[in-house]
DNA sequence: AGGCTTTACG
DNA sequence: CGTA
DNA sequence: GCCT
């Protein structure tokens, strides 16, 4: 195995941390260390290189701390510097008796202050660290406050539920007689399903149903006229904020073809590709029949040509797929870019950068070899990659906001809590967890409340890490007179430790004043293609600025009279809501009407 | 031909 | 740039 | 890519 022996007597007094290694192990590595000349040191104090099982500089740092060296970043008048390697730059050299450049897998690199007191464990650590020694401690206040809460969490729970079952799950049951309804018409499923039995031969010249005229295919079922579409389809309105989208469609195959394309589009940061598909599958999603045909089709607002051809090339392919879609899917660019970019943090230009600069291809590429020029936010991102992705149950998203609601209740007695996003339009799997908290009294939201309420619930180990924290609101500002400037609800980004999964969750923590409720509601609900749509109908209809504040006049800035999205003692939230989207002149619609993807 | 939601914060 |  |  060893051919030439590697020689590693030119490296500085070099450590070995066991971190991770089983002691049978370690002890190879050291002998294996030795045998090369390696100059091994027993006291960290000493050493200036250490070699370690470990990825993350955070988790470099917490190690050497631990050992008694007080690192820094920064050059300090005499402070050593000091360099941890990867295990695998060793085991590899090793493996190859070929000495592999050290510099490629260094992951963390910084200054140790001459200590005065080795203190094995410096009690002052105030970033998050991710030791055993801490997360043990961490589960174990888990434990007693999951315990010590359970009885209020299940009355919470119960309500919430009954709300689920009442609103959501009732609606949702309302859709979809609704679209049985929709189905009795025949659509290309039930037609397709009928010819395929039998047709052997696979191409599909006619069928009983379709014939190719002049290379159209036309339906043999009698056209639905315009009059009997949706009244949106008929005067051709274009805003998914006029019409209910509810979560399923009878088109949903489609749908996600195009899909995939948009998302081709975003990959490419194609601004205007993602326009147009946003707004066709929004369409699509709002339409409540079958697609027969492809004029059908181009009679929707946001659909034309470009949609039409490729619903005739779906319907007419044997297997119902395009060749734009079979071309991207086996595309390694493609899979590499969508990877890339789920990655909580990567957006399509960073995606872009991994793939064709770095030429990375996979996860392990980007641990093994770009792990320390991730920003934070991306090593969080990539540290819990599948937590991010595996979904998120209602129960669970529930669970998590009654934590938080109650601790928010600790903190400001009456304080309540809506879950908004993806949950409050009733899909059953979400992602992460929006919570808008608020109270009626004005003064309860002022004062950096989600400041103590993060600390609060990093303290009780449910937040394990805090991405961003938005700055306090000013209470100071006049509720009525002053456009609120923009974005300015206090919010807070974090990473939460879900009680009974033991997963790790993404949490938006919003907190509202009582004037912004109703918009704050309607603002944070979604979904996507419906904000943008609400957006720009408070613009064009009105001249107003719609936000998650509330609703403004152009042209003076103030909020427009007459738009009063406060919640009140008293009230539920949502009529809050219901009062802003009335006022901006929208007919009320359920949040699952609002699944415009 | 010009427009397409929005913008502070890290 | 990426996120809400 | 679709609308005005």
């Amino acid at each position: 195995m060893s051919s030439t022996p590697l020689d590693l007597s030119h490296l500085p007094p070099t450590f070995l941390l066991p971190t991770r290694l089983a002691q049978p192990k370690a002890n190879e590595i050291s002998s294996q260390l030795r045998s090369c000349k390696c100059p091994l040191t027993s006291n960290p104090a000493d050493a200036s290189l250490f070699v370690g099982d470990i990825n993350m500089p955070k988790r470099c740092e917490f190690e050497l701390r631990g050992r008694g060296l007080s690192v820094c970043s920064k050059m300090a008048p005499d402070a050593k510097k000091v360099r941890v390697v990867k295990l695998k730059w060793f085991t590899e050299s090793h493996k190859n008796s070929k000495l592999l450049p050290i510099d490629e897998y260094i992951v963390f690199a910084g200054y140790v202050q001459p200590s005065k007191r080795p203190s094995p464990m410096s009690s002052e650590q105030s970033e998050e660290q991710e030791g055993a020694l801490e997360k043990d401690v961490a589960e174990r206040q888990l434990k007693k406050e999951v315990l010590r809460r359970a009885r209020l969490d299940r009355v919470r729970d119960r309500e919430e539920k009954e709300h689920d079952t009442r609103d959501d799950i009732r609606k949702l049951q309302d859709m979809k007689l609704l679209y049985a309804a929709g189905r009795r018409r025949r659509g290309i499923d039930g037609l397709v399903a009928m010819s395929e039995p039998g047709s052997e031969n696979g191409t599909r010249k006619s069928t009983p149903e379709y014939e190719e005229r002049q290379g159209e295919v036309v339906s043999r079922v009698r056209p639905r006229l315009l009059k009997e579409m949706p009244d949106w389809v008929q005067q051709h309105n274009k805003y998914s904020c006029c019409r209910p989208t509810p979560l399923i469609s009878p088109n949903a195959e489609f749908i996600s073809l195009l899909d995939t394309i948009k998302l081709s589009r975003t990959l490419t940061s194609d601004g205007v590709g993602i326009r147009a598909y946003s707004t066709k599958i929004a369409t699509l999603q709002a339409y409540p029949y079958p697609l027969v045909s492809p004029s059908e089709v181009s009679l929707l607002p946001g659909c034309d040509g470009k949609s039409s051809a490729l619903f005739q090339e779906y319907m007419t392919s044997p297997d119902h797929s395009l060749a734009v879609v079979r071309e991207l899917e086996k595309s390694p660019s493609f899979s590499a870019l969508k990877l890339f970019s789920s990655i909580w943090g990567v957006g399509p230009a960073g995606a872009r950068e991994f793939f064709y600069d770095r030429g990375w291809k996979t996860l392990e590429d980007v641990v093994d070899h770009g792990w320390g020029q991730l920003t934070r936010a991306q090593q969080i991102g990539v540290k819990y990659f599948d937590e991010f992705q595996s979904p998120i149950s209602r129960n669970e998203a529930r669970e998590i906001a009654a934590v938080v609601g109650k601790a928010a209740g600790k903190l400001r007695a009456g304080m309540d809590y809506t879950i908004v996003g993806g949950y409050r339009r009733g899909k059953m799997e979400i992602h992460d967890v929006d919570i808008i908290l608020s109270h009626t009294t004005h003064t309860m939201t002022t004062g950096g409340v989600v400041k103590e309420l993060v600390l609060e619930l990093e303290a009780s180990g449910h937040i394990t890490h805090t991405l961003h924290l938005g700055r306090e609101l000013n209470n100071t500002t006049t509720i009525n007179t002053h456009s609120y400037g923009f974005d300015s609800l206090e919010k807070a980004l974090v990473v939460f430790l879900a009680p009974t999964s033991g997963l790790h969750r993404r949490v938006d923590i919003i907190l509202v004043p009582p004037v912004s409720v109703g918009s704050a509601l309607l603002g944070w609900t979604g979904g996507t293609t419906f904000e943008r749509d609400l957006r720009l109908w408070c613009d064009k209809e009105h001249g107003w600025k719609f936000t998650s504040e509330g609703v403004f006049e152009r042209i003076t800035g103030r909020r427009v009279a007459g738009i009063d999205g406060t919640w009140r003692v008293g009230e539920k939230m949502v009529e809050a809501e219901r009062r802003v989207m009335e006022g901006v002149g929208l007919r009320w619609l359920e949040p699952c009407e609002r699944c415009t993807g």
